[in-house]
Parts: structure tokens; sequence; C-alpha cells
DNA sequence: CAACAACATAAAAGCGCTTTCATAAAATCT
DNA sequence: AGATTTTATGAAAGCGCTTTTATGTTGTTG
């Protein structure tokens, strides 16, 4: 048989039915009683649904209040077919990005009144197990964390999804709600160019597959060719929005004399790998190259020098992502979209 | 009344019963008669619990595969009594340490095949009705998240609760996890004074109330004292470990020129700060003023010069406190645990 | 003041599972 | 072989809610 969570197997959960100790549950029927009405009716209440008095409901809210009640969500999503869940499906919970994203994703669930659950993608049945149809109403998923195959069979299963950072294979209308990027990306360059004179500036790419990286791609290409600037291949290299990896990058341009005044680094976190990269070479930011980045992460402002990027609104999208989603679910038209993003100068592009 | 999630406020919700295009449920009544069994042996086989031959076993497998079966949480949570879910609270979805933290709690929940609710306190009401007794079978609970009060009543509810980076009011045996504080911040300090010949080492406060802010200057002090160094509170300040807050106060002691030379900045976070007042003073880490962290974050290995910090096994805290709820819930005694720090030399507190 | 709508409530039927409880067959012991 | 015990399965009773249906009770209209 399919591998069962260990969890299920331990003897103590048949031997020792979970909390014998807990408090007696109030229920449905103790409000009612109490309020001396039918449960129906205190579900109406609970509800806002159907008809009530303002004196029954008045009633029934003492007894609630009396009582601390809080309705079982089990019972609640069995009977009425939902389960007032978001799920939230993140490939890792190690890039910082995630943490503004999932404050705007909880807030947003939280004004709504429904519960968000977590998942990093690493073991993929179990995953979809938990967040799954059944689970969930509805599910959040960013980029690089879900195949398109699992997509598409969600999709075609009618499951409601919102893409955040990603946008759906072509021809399939999923919602989804990306940041802009290569406009934003090509301001950026062009500052390094008309702002700060660089004329040889390099290019760190993410993986091939994603979105974000190849549009930052294009708006760089696009700002290059607006001010007459050749691409250079040698100029691009693979930084995979990673510190070490755009490090170790710069690092091998360095050591074989790659002439450069500075680099767009694909977002924050390689520029950081390319600032250690420039330290160790004893080369300074801003003066001997210049380095940008893009998101406006966290470390942005926190380097030294502060690191001139492209703010995104990840807070935005998270809450967004969040909204469209809940309006999916509630059968909604949902429009796809993208947010726009802004060009923050900062010391790392400062012309002294 | 009580004011309900607006969600369940929306007209949408009594017009458009969710999702009524979602492909049709299979239920275990469809695996039953498929396997040509009882539901009650699906169920067993489900949960390996009670007698089930190994060939009914394989036949109900077969048609759980077959039908793509996956068992409906909300009508096993009503059934069995138990959500199968765990329950995260946070202060805020902000501070950096929280990531390595959800991976650790991520990794334990999804090994035991439990859910994992984050929810971030900012209304109470609704965080305990989302959270709370009912839909969770236990609480994960960090920090200035959640009064004593509040803490005591779900105590005395006997809700299953484990403590990280705090512990619970005298008297009341709730299992809690914490790192290692005092003994490796005086370590901390013994290395400022020893190794690298610092007599005037500053010390930035976290809150108050906060148990590891305490016990780090606790550690502070019996460094001190073993050197023979008088402790000077005006070389004590608040920091909040808070990057901005700890800028803050070093920027006003370097223009009163209060004399130091280091400063152990209560978290990493301040460390950044102290970075930040330094460069704007035009004073150089190490050299003028050494600096160091607690915690080894997201930022100590990426500031330059990296960050000398103390190393919090975070993940490892996140894995074990979720063990150890796992534990509780089943009834089994659960031993508080306090885990091992270390310092971290790094470029802050080189001597050059 | 009938006749009909609008409003208010209760009774009852599930939702999809788990978990007794009852029963039967197979294995083991006198 | 008969008496137990162990193993194996199904029937049926809920879990605590929502929702449909039925039944009043008001209020309104002609």
């Amino acid at each position: 048989m399919e591998a069962l969570p260990e969890f299920y197997m331990r003897e103590s959960m048949t031997e020792n039915p979970v909390n014998p100790l807990r408090e007696q549950k109030v229920t449905i029927d103790d409000v009612a009683m109490l309020a001396g009405v039918s449960i129906s009716t205190v579900s109406r209440v609970l509800n806002t649904s159907g008809y009530v008095s303002k004196k029954t409901a008045d009633k029934v809210n003492d007894a609630i209040r009396k009582l601390k009640f809080v309705p079982q969500s089990s019972a609640r999503n069995l009977a009425s077919n939902r389960t007032n869940t978001l799920g939230l499906v993140v490939h890792e919970l190690a890039a910082p990005f995630i943490l503004p994203l999932l404050r705007g994703i909880e807030n947003a669930t939280r004004d709504s009144g429904l519960n968000l659950l977590v998942g990093a993608t690493m073991d993929k049945r179990r995953l979809m197990a938990t967040l799954g149809e059944h689970n969930a109403d509805g599910l959040l998923v960013t980029a690089g964390c879900i195949t398109d195959e699992e997509l598409l069979r969600l999709y075609y299963a009618k499951f409601p999804i919102v893409l955040m950072f990603r946008k759906p294979p072509d021809g399939f209308d999923i919602p989804y709600i990306v940041a802009e990027n290569r406009q934003s990306s090509s301001a950026m360059v062009s500052h390094l160019i008309k702002d700060c004179g660089r004329r040889r500036i390099a290019f760190l790419r993410g993986l091939e597959a994603d979105y974000d990286s190849h549009q930052r791609e294009l708006g760089y290409r696009d700002a290059l060719a607006e001010h007459g600037i050749p691409f250079d291949e040698s100029l691009v290299g693979y930084g995979g929005f990673d510190e070490a990896v755009a490090r170790n990058t710069i690092e091998t341009w360095l050591e074989k004399d790659l002439a450069f005044d500075a680099v767009f680094a694909g977002d924050d976190e390689a520029a950081v790998g390319v600032y250690h990269a420039a330290e160790s070479a004893g080369l300074s930011i801003p003066d001997d190259i210049m380095v940008v980045g893009f998101d406006d992460d966290y470390l942005a402002r926190r380097m030294i020098p502060s690191l001139t990027t492209v703010h995104v609104p990840i807070e935005e999208i998270g809450k967004n992502a969040t909204c469209m989603l809940i309006d999916l679910i509630n059968g909604k038209y949902v429009e796809s979209m993208t947010l726009p993003t802004e060009v923050v100068i900062r010391r790392s592009s400062c012309i002294s």
C-alpha cells in the first residue's frame, strides 16, 4: 500500500485516544439549549444566513459568549463541503522573499476568516494529499514548485489555483500574478548607462525556466539596444538567484580579467554574492564596479553600501493573490495581473 | 454578536455553493465498492488499525490507487476527533529567524503526516478561534505572541502547547525549548576581551521582558566579571533586536563621544544597525570597533565584513519543538530542553 | 377579512469518515 | 472433537455541524 504517514502507525494512537483530559467540548447543541432554540437557528446566526429575528439572534449570541462556543471546523467543513482553508505551496522555505509574501498572504487569509496551510514541496505525493483538492479550497502556487503536468491536472479538475511569480503554460487561463520585470530591468540598466556612465554591464541569470529571470534579461537587452551598446554574451553569466553561485561566477570572471564596470545581478541574493566577490578581490563598490539587484528584499537596505535594486511589492503580491483566490473559489471571474515595480537607487550605484 | 469574519457574509456564499464545477468526489464508499468490501475495512487499511488480511488490504489499496482516492480530512477529523493539524503562532512574519524555524517545523510536520496552520498574532480573538482548541491538536508558540494569561487558559484547558524561545511562567510545567544564551554570550564577550583585547564593550538589549535578551545580558556581565572589568551602565543601550533602533542608539553614543571599542549587539539584526552607524561615522569594522551579534541569522554570513555571532540552531529548534508537541498530543511525557549554541568567529571581530 | 407574501423557527437528513459492536471463520489449545 | 482464542469482516451508530424541507406566524394587499 501507499506508505502511510508514520503518525498513523503509532500505537499510542489507538491506545490513547488523543487528549483524554481535554476540557469537555461545547457544541452547537449546548448553545441551542441554553438559548432555547434549535440548532438550525444557531447555525443560521453563526453564518448570518436565512432569517433570524434580532431578539433570537441576541439570545443565541449571548449563549455563544457565555459558553465560549467556538464552532468546530471539521464538522463545519464536512457539512458545508468547504474547508475554509487555503493552501500555500512554496518550493523552499529559504529565500528571504518568502517572508513578506507570507505576511501578505497571512493577512489576507486572516481578514477573510480563512486558514492558511503551508507546505513546501519536497515530497509531492504527500504534499498534494495534504493540500490538494479535498483539504483546501484553493491553492497559491509559487514559481518552481509544481510541474506543469501537476498544474494541469488540477486545472482540469477545476481546482482553484492562483500562480505567483509565474505564468501558466500557453493557452491555459490559470490566474496568475507577477511583477513587472522587463521594463524596470531596462530602466535599471539604463540608469547604469545614463546616470552612471557605465558601458560594460554584466548580467547574472537565474534558472533558464524562470519567468522572472527571462524577463529581466530581456529588459537588460532592451536597455543596451536603446543606448546602442552591443550585447556581449561573455558578460552574461549564471547567478542562479543565489549568493554563492553568483559570487563564484564573478570570482571566475575577475580571475580571468574579464572587464566590466557594473553588474546587474538578477536578484538581490545574487547581488550580495557580487559584493563578496568584489570585496575579496579588493574592488570597491560602487567606485570600481557598481552592483544592482532586483527584488528589494530584506538584504538590499541592509548591505553596505546599500543596494540599488528594483522594488517588488511582494507583500502586495501575496495579498492580491489571496484575494484573487478567494474570488475564484467563490466562482467570480478573476483577472490576472502584473504589478508595477520601481527602481530604487541606493549607494551601490552612487556616482561619488 | 461577535463580529463574524466577513467571509461568511458574502452573498456569493449562499448563492454560489463553492466550486459547483469541481470534479466529482471519490469517497470511501467508492473504494469499498470497487474493492468489494465494506467501508469499515477500507477505513481499517487506511489507518492500519484492527485486523485486515493481506489479501483484502491489497485489493483495497488497488482500488485506492485506481480511483486516486484521498480521504477527506474534515470527515476524518470529525469522526476521529483530532484535526491532524498543528498550529504555529508567531508574533510577526518579519524577522529573518522565522524562516529556518518554519523550515524545521514544516519538515517535521510533513514527516508526521500532519498539517501546519500558520497564524500571526494581530487579532488575538480571531487567532484563537482559528488555531485554538477545536481546530488544531496542539500549538507551537514563539516568544512575545501570547500573553501569560491566554497561555494559562490553554494550559488549564489541557491544550497541548510547546513554547519556543520562551519559558513558561514560574510553576507551570508547559514544555518549552530554548537556546542556550548565557554561556555563549559570556564566551562571545570573553572572546572580545581575551582574543581581541577589547575592554570597553557595549551591549544592546532587546525588550525587557524577553527571555533571550535577559540571558544574554547576564552572560555579558559574567564575562566582564570574569575578566575583572567593571560593569558600566553607560555602555548598555536599547537595541530592541532591531536594526533601526540599534543604529540610532549607536549614533547617539557616537555623537556624544562615548568611548567603546566593541559592541555586543544582542542579536544580528541589531548588529547590522551598528554596522550602519559605524559606516556613517566613518568608523571601520573591526579596526575601530568590533561588532558581534547573536543568532547567526540570514544576515550574519552575508554582511561585509561577515559577522561574528553565536550560532543558534533555529531549524533544529523548530524540528524538536514539533516532535515534542506531537509526543505531547499523544499523551507522552515531554521534557523541555535547552539547545546548545556556538560562537562563530568571523571577520567583524578579526584581529588584523 | 380572506389570500398571499415575507419572515421565523424547528425537524430531519445528511456530509464522509472512524469506531464500536456483532458475527463468523480460522487457528490454537485441551 | 469440543472449547477457546485469534483473526477477519460488515452493520450501524455517531462526530458536530449545514442545509433542505416543513410548518408556523406575522404582516400586507385587494
